[in-house]
DNA sequence: GATTTGTTAGACAACGTTGTCTTATGTGAG
DNA sequence: CTCACATAAGACAACGTTGTCTAACAAATC
């Protein structure tokens, strides 16, 4: 067989050095116990000769990687894009390598990507988990690897979590549409059986409840995958007319505008909405949307700040539970005229 | 030292089973020359340990990581997002992951990072080269790694290169302003240094050329960093009334299109403008943008695909050179009004 | 001058897996 | 009954690196 021609080694650099192996070695890491000429002439034998040291035979040695993995649900996010983002310029500065993958947020493709992960020996995993149930996880603690969940958290686990306030941020956008004069107010897009989506639906119910509202004019809408004509129907039938729209989400968001457009609504004036998730043009339209920011970037740069604390802790430490604040960005679209 | 409480080897598993190391090998890789009762009796030993293969030393063995490298310049861009998304997908399907990085278009940290993928023995690279020259990327064609060259192609090099119509699209763009009778337009946010903002450049310059246009009237604005006072001076000054902007990347419309708001400027009446890159809101605008919109998620699967294809391949083939066509999306901002 | 000490270098094994080669076992043909 | 032959399983080395231990040698101590 032909052997694959495949860069120098060690060994090439170290017979053409005139050195023993293990002397190439410390050359090549700084190590104690070499002589700073031996060193030199070594490294220059490894430069003349492009030697690149392979970090797959490292890691199998060293039983460690230097990559972490990271799994979101879809990267074409951008909540999720910009998250990876920090991510991955955290891990760049601690020497390590992201090995990204996306769930498309179905568990069982979440489990088996981070099966693939762990078989990778990643140092360590972030994880935005399609399910908050710790099954899909559990399997992996055995595996000895550090977790930090990120978005949401994992329950009945002791895994890392790094989350936004998302029932108080929904909260308060409630109340602001409430302090308006709206009380017929449709909270749309949750996805109750996922964490973000059934705090984000609590801060609007509590919220209502607190301002003595009759339940009847609770108005929760679940499903986020709503296609336009649910969302028209919606907006034409409701006991009453609908004073205010809260999007629960950027996708819902979305629609939602679009929906209202087509059916000629102006938003601000026949009817009041606040998005959670900003958008790169919000501020731009006519009027600007007032929206729940969340911090994407700051998330992303938490969980990877926290993953590498826990890998290179020696003593273990707590469950850490980092929750960060939203921003809520008064615009126009929520009724309130802005004076630029 | 305490040993590392690791997972269950092969070892360990072949032990258990009582059959030698090399036998579980076979049953692991459902190699022949095994006797399926055998292969059974090891398969279930290892689900009981929960064995995982360790790829690391899969990949150092057979020379090969099973791991794909690309470099983007930031992921935080939705470009670059749905691009990495759709190579993430096609990397899974061929048993493959995706180490991700970023260079925030600095050709220093791009080597760096290169460096660093190759180094972990990626079996495949694509990337989005902070600059054009070939000098980043030639030493790695000695580490006879498949490269392909996304969104800009490498010059002077045989590698492969996924690009879009930039200069065709623009050129259509341009031609579309003129027909609506616009003569001063600004072609505004191009970095000329790179390919994809020379070429979108080129296509402004020649349309205008064709259109018999006076040198003076092309008006060209390179600095794509360009912060808001500038952009305000250019709109009041110049020579004459402007007509119509054309911005030739997403950040640019960003800019723009914040300016002229402060500036009380309305879009579609007052000037005319026309978006390289589509935003998800652009549409929703009042009035909705005009724009060319880049197959992005297209672009990052056909990269990958070729990539997969060279190094699947056993003979080389000829350079290939993809080029995407972009959409032109006419909506409102350019002058037309639509009619929904 | 013999012994200790410290410095530098090398030999060898190991990380967990797979490729190559060999050996054991049974099976059918002559 | 012997030989060839397929099938199944094992022994051993190798991938490229680093940890451990030992060897060589010079300098320093007594």
């Amino acid at each position: 067989m032909l052997k694959k021609t495949n860069g120098p080694t060690l060994v090439d650099v170290a017979r053409e050095a005139g050195v023993s192996l293990k002397t190439a070695s410390r050359a090549l890491n700084d190590d104690p116990g070499i002589a700073p000429a031996t060193a030199k002439k070594v490294r220059t034998v490894m430069s003349r000769l492009g030697y690149r040291p392979n970090e797959l035979a490292r890691g199998l040695k060293g039983r460690k990687s230097a990559a972490i993995g990271m799994v979101v649900p879809n990267l074409a996010d951008p909540f999720s894009a910009s998250a990876v983002q920090a991510v991955q310029e955290v891990a760049r500065k601690n020497g390590h390598v992201v090995v990204l993958t996306s769930s498309g947020g179905d568990e069982l493709l979440e489990r088996e990507e981070l099966e693939t992960l762990v078989r990778r020996q990643v140092d360590g995993l972030i994880i935005a988990p399609a399910d908050g149930r710790t099954s899909t996880v559990d399997s992996f603690i055995s595996a000895n690897i550090p977790v930090v969940s990120f978005d949401r958290p994992i329950s009945n686990s002791n895994i890392d979590s790094i989350t936004v306030t998302n029932r108080d941020s929904v909260r308060e956008a409630t109340e602001h549409l409430l302090s308006h004069g709206y009380r017929r107010i449709l909270a749309i897009g949750a996805r109750p059986h996922l964490y973000t989506g059934s705090e984000r639906v609590a801060g609007y119910v509590s919220t209502m409840k607190r301002a003595h509202l009759k339940k009847e004019t609770y108005l929760v809408e679940n499903e986020s995958d709503l296609d336009p004509e649910v969302i028209q129907k919606l907006l034409k039938k409701g006991p009453g007319k609908l004073d205010a729209i809260l999007t629960l989400n950027g996708i819902t968001t979305m629609l939602v505008l679009r929906v209202l457009r087509q059916l000629g609504k102006r938003v601000g004036s026949d009817i009041a909405l606040i998005s959670f998730d900003d958008f790169e043009l919000a501020e731009i339209l006519t009027p600007s949307l007032t929206v729940v920011r969340q911090p994407a970037a700051e998330l992303g740069r938490r969980a990877a700040e926290l993953l590498f604390t826990r890998m290179q802790s020696k003593k273990p430490f707590p469950r850490q539970e980092i929750v960060l604040s939203t921003t809520f960005h008064i615009r126009e679209s929520c009724g309130c005229t802005q004076n630029i």
